[in-house]
DNA sequence: GATGAATGAGTGTTCATTCAT
DNA sequence: AATGAATGAACACTCATTCAT
């Protein structure tokens, strides 16, 4: 089920000195930039390093290759939105699903919506090929803080607690992602988040009364 | 709120004789088949024209440019994708929300599954800049079937109906596209399904309830 | 010295019948325009047959390939020139030498510059390989008529009649190609015209003069 | 009246290093040569690179395009050119207008003459659209040089000397290119410019003469 | 005779990547 | 370590020409 990272697309060298972080810093930047401006199809490693205030060699120093670049923007990028999900898993162990539901949305919604721009130039951006274990990765780590969060839950459904998370991820992110479509270029319809709400909070309903154990109660 | 379609991707001929329609048939099957097989980034027109068994030239003479023939065969599989959910909202009408809401699901469950690997290429193919014009008639389609569809219904719920289906197509729509990167290159779980349908019901029916109609009743 | 017309550019037939003549008519007026309008290097058989209301392949019965094509259009222009200009020398003979040039060059000037647009076009389309035999051809003639006519003049001075008649009309075509040059896409300035006389006029007279003949009188 | 140099035909890179000069070098020299072998329709830009020694990707890094290579190479004629007669006008200052004039000859024809089928070869070249501007250019520092000059002849008609060097550069510059179409690929008949100087002279005579000025003496 | 779809060699140009300085 | 000039394989696209209908 895990993918492993293409060695071909491991970063050279760690940064540890601080001039090093500040270069690969600014590369991260420009290529964020010039997604968002041009998208991929006019991405060129002389552009980046351009912008980015380096030279091409430079860039070659920390990147074995274009892929490796786009691979990298894009890790970091979701390392950091899955750790915002990781937290907000963690800070709501032993509440009731309802609430669990909605603030995951809600952080969610919140950390792809607030630099729409990014979000929407990175999706296009995932596409390349060996992304995918980019994404697999992601959807794991999603995954699996989510599921400890819901089986924290005082209300837990007994019935398939794995299943129940996985459904409730998969509608977030697809529905996002899908909301990101609809707005060719302009805002985000916050009017979905809400019924993304009601919708979760329904299925939770629905799935707790079908279990056999709410029935004692 | 319509995105013309930008006349350099219109085809160039429309195939008026018998030979030309298989030509461009040709050339369709053999970029479809090696989108799946080597994915868009390793499609060149020739290798394409190679494939399809006619000259660069010819290919050429029925798109103005590569972007043409991707844009084509996109439109030619949503146009498809489009007329069956259309049919199938159709042949719904009047019927009970659930009903509809679990036949819509299925439908385009069935469509996108039935041949996964295609929908996996063109999933990653539709990247390119102006297929956004695409996407925005396809959903803007499917909108009007399913709100027409919902609003035949015997159990309609009186709160905004086009909320209501927007938020139904937007879940739908982007849970089955979570649903293919979740598997990277295997088979899709069918248990999302059962499960989107349970979720769509419980919202519906929350949707229902929380109608000040209803309540009258 | 005389160059022969290379047999690849040959007309592929003569118009025999009415029907191809206008068609071989429509051609080159389609050729023409297009090279007034774009220039030589925009010009394709394609685009040529399409303007001209036929199908490539008739242009092709015409033509042996593109050059012929080019060839003919300039072949037909500088023959009709050429045969204005013998024209004109024909009707000047036994005239005196200065009203022979003023004519030449009233002649040769109102055949440029009536249509300074297709001038234009022409020279630059003469570029081409192969068209050196039609100038010279041209030259050939030119040269010969006014040769001729100038030998018929009562007070032509003795001194090689060929030099100064060459002299005579490598200034005037060259003069007059170069004031199209310096009138980028303007009208071309009429008072080179009057120059252009009063110098070969000029120069006529230091011949006669320093004709040993003309000292006897 | 000035044409601006189109920025899409602006050289890439200035060479600060040596080796960059010595390849600039080369290309000019490699399309040079090629143009005089096998003329425009020949040349192609890796055919070029290929005789200049180096990569079509380093040729592409001097010149945007094609088309600004053959500007490029025809400026640095044109260039030189121009200096040539600069220089030649300015050292005549304040002698009298025949000595200026056949001066003025001499130094064209011989610089035309010395390289005749490089001379053959731009000709044809420069027939490319936006080349226009160098033309212009070309003459638009001629003839100021040689206005400059002959406005400070000591015996300098008072009669628009502007309208007389005009001339006098369109007959000169124009009869030697006629010369060269003459000799299509032979030696340029030297009878030609005796004959021209002949031209020339008589020509400022006879302007001197109708100078009302001059009659004054 | 006329048509125009098909051909495919050929061209200009790009851009990821290397490596001498 | 950093630079950026050089590389050259690869690609999209054109267009003169042919030939089956």
């Amino acid at each position: 089920m895990d993918i492993e990272v293409p060695s071909s697309l491991k970063r050279r060298k760690s940064p540890q000195q601080r001039r090093a972080t500040a270069t690969l810093e600014a590369i991260y930047e420009a290529t964020i930039q010039l997604l968002v401006k041009d998208g991929l199809s006019e991405l060129t490693t002389t552009r980046v390093a351009e912008r980015a205030g380096v030279s091409v060699g430079t860039l070659y120093q920390y990147f074995p290759n274009k892929q490796a670049l786009i691979y990298a923007v894009n890790e970091v990028y979701l390392d950091a939105l899955a750790e915002k999900i990781k937290t907000a898993c963690t800070a709501r162990r032993g509440d009731v699903m309802e609430s669990m539901v909605e603030n995951l949305i809600d952080t969610y919604w919140q950390a792809k919506t607030e630099r729409a721009d990014v979000t929407r130039a990175l999706y296009r951006s995932v596409v390349e090929m060996d992304n995918e274990a980019l994404i697999s990765a992601f959807i794991a780590r999603t995954d699996a803080a989510a599921v400890a969060m819901f089986a924290s839950a005082s209300d837990a459904p007994s019935t398939d607690p794995v299943l129940v998370t996985r459904v409730i991820l998969t509608v977030i992110f697809g529905a996002v992602r899908n909301a990101f479509e609809r707005a060719v270029a302009g805002p985000i319809d916050d009017g979905l988040r809400q019924q993304l709400r009601i919708m979760c909070v329904a299925y939770i309903r629905a799935m707790q009364l079908s279990d056999p154990m709410s029935l004692a109660n």
